[in-house]
DNA sequence: AAAGTGGCCGAAAAGGTTTTCTGCGACGGT
DNA sequence: ACCGTCGCAGAAAACCTTTTCGGCCACTTT
């Protein structure tokens, strides 16, 4: 009947176990940590000296010896994004397997905002810092002279010394075009999003390239717009009207799809089988509440964050490394590009 | 031409300010902090020497006197969720101003995780916690010998002495029948998710009490099914075959609400003009996605965070409270239920 | 029996900061 | 000229833990 939560957790320390078991603190301190100096019979009388004062060892006092604190700082920019928050899911999974904590932080896209938190994370010492953007597009580096290991993620520093984990983009949409010819596709349009992110304006370029290898033209000019249903719907109006020969439209995002799978049904198209539709992100809520259910480039969010933290761990035991890492993406195949 | 950022702000100590500005530690601990102990060229003299090494305190040596680290934990359940998010925001807001970090932890809703994440924030002696949970249902309290407050934010905690904020859904039920009366809609069938859920059934009565206040009949019982697209647009079509007349749903969650707008247009029912349409939750990625734009009812999951952050700060500061505080919500107005 | 060996424990320092208390010099008052 | 006061600076303790080093004892070896 012992309580896994400690009734007074508060003020105990090592002195009052030790006190309780009858010998110093050194011994006391080697007893818990399992170092070899202390005999058997000792050290069982101080464990359970320490199990009955429910003794939590202050990591505080800890870490001013060590200076490893075991804490890492992750630096968003936006908390509501789609992005940070698989990101950020991947990198407490990778770091809360052992016994580091992660201090969130939010700047909300402000500079200002973003030096304190530094500055605060720093006055508490932490082992390293996560940087999450919100977009693709490279940002300012936080500094070559910071006194632990950053890594970037999703949004690459625009200091190539620094090592920055982003998605590959002009891959995702190679792979998205091959996956369309695939499956027979030949007149291909696509319909993406903001033009002033880096993200549509890669994209695309993967996807003309990938055409070109095939040795197809495109259905028309990219259309950019923005990342929304409705740009979607707009978009394939537009495109049914001048390209009426389309049997496959590749958009930006998931959301765009949406839209353009309303305007394909309301045209009288039928997806898959006259035109095959297909997005970017996989966002599920969005894929799987589509009739069919969506085709999408799953970016693989939760994996950016687990290799930015473990990139974060190998700076922080000294194996540095800088540069660009792209990762790659993955098709998720579904019924709007295959029959059923 | 002085960096932001300093090159060496790793090992830099009080001791080393003290030393350049030629005081001892003591002097230059009280200079920095304000004290009034201090003639004010000796402090001109410390205050410079800590620019110029870009000295910053170790909060951890601080936090060893202080007991106060000026941290808490932020315990969640799920971090993909889309009501853990805001409620985040809305406490790394509350905090963020002033000097306060937030750990965050997510235990993926495993007692056992959870239990070790409460741990180690003990070990690192966090001022306090707060338990955001997944779902409206009561969750077990992490106990009452807690060394530090506790705030159970969403989900409350099944002991009526801890302290629980939530989202008052009856009365969000309730308002969400009162805007569709108020806009003069007479014959309103209710269209919601998991039964299974304490939100749903919650939001249900609240509906149904509130219909009862009008003197109206609900239009068929309360559809139970799932949170999805696809349950909206297959119970909308129920409701169409066996109550014709209807002029208004209410559905559960934005995203049942898409699927019955989608079965309504395909039947040829015009909303607003035929029937009306109203979701909960106020996600904007489907409240403006929708055509028309969906009217919807906001939990104010943002504040309830603030609120929560709030009343944990209360709680530290020796102003503890007990029982759940459920915080109204707010019906935002559309074009789905008022033409445009 | 003296010297050496090994096992076990405790004293003390270290880490960086804040705070209390003591001390020292200057100054005003008588 | 002496005493008390005041302003300012420094020494030291405190927070809690880990680690190094020295010491003690019992035992083995010659």
């Amino acid at each position: 009947m012992n309580n896994a939560v400690p009734p007074a957790a508060r003020k105990v320390t090592l002195t009052d176990v030790a006190r309780l078991a009858g010998v110093s603190v050194a011994t006391a301190s080697k007893a818990l940590n399992g170092r070899k100096q202390v005999r058997a019979e000792t050290r069982a009388r101080v464990v359970e000296a320490a199990e009955q004062l429910s003794f939590s060892p202050n990591e505080l006092a800890r870490s001013l010896l060590a200076d490893r604190t075991g804490t890492v700082g992750l630096l968003t920019n936006d908390l509501e994004g789609r992005f940070s928050i698989p990101i950020l899911m991947g990198a407490e999974d990778a770091f809360g397997a052992d016994s580091v904590a992660v201090f969130l932080c939010d700047a909300r896209g402000d500079a200002i905002r973003e030096k304190h938190h530094v500055q605060a994370l720093l006055s508490r010492r932490v082992d390293g810092l996560i940087v999450v953007g919100s977009r693709t597009d490279p940002r300012p580096s936080l500094g070559r002279e910071l006194p632990v290991p950053v890594v970037y993620a999703y949004a690459p520093s625009e200091d190539a010394e620094d090592l920055s984990i982003v998605v590959d983009n002009v891959g995702a949409g190679r792979s998205a075009i091959d996956h369309l010819v695939s499956t027979g596709r030949t007149r291909i349009a696509h319909i993406t999003g903001d033009p002033t992110y880096g993200a549509s304006q890669e994209r695309a370029r993967g996807a003309l390239a990938a055409l070109g290898d095939h040795g197809l033209e495109p259905a028309g000019e990219v259309r950019f717009g923005s990342w929304t249903e409705s740009w979607g719907r707009a978009a394939a109006a537009m495109v049914l009207g001048q390209h009426p020969e389309v049997d496959a439209i590749l958009c930006g995002s998931d959301q765009v799809a949406r839209g353009v799978m309303d305007a394909l049904r309301e045209h009288g198209r039928t997806v898959p089988d006259d035109v095959a539709v297909m997005g970017f992100d996989n966002w599920e809520i969005f894929t799987n509440g589509a009739r069919p259910t969506l085709t999408s480039v799953d970016m693989n969010f939760e994996r950016l964050g687990r290799v930015a933290a473990h990139r974060l761990f190998a700076a922080i035991d000294g194996e540095p490394r800088s540069g660009i890492e792209a990762l790659d993406t993955r098709v998720v195949i579904r019924g709007s590009t295959v029959p059923g």
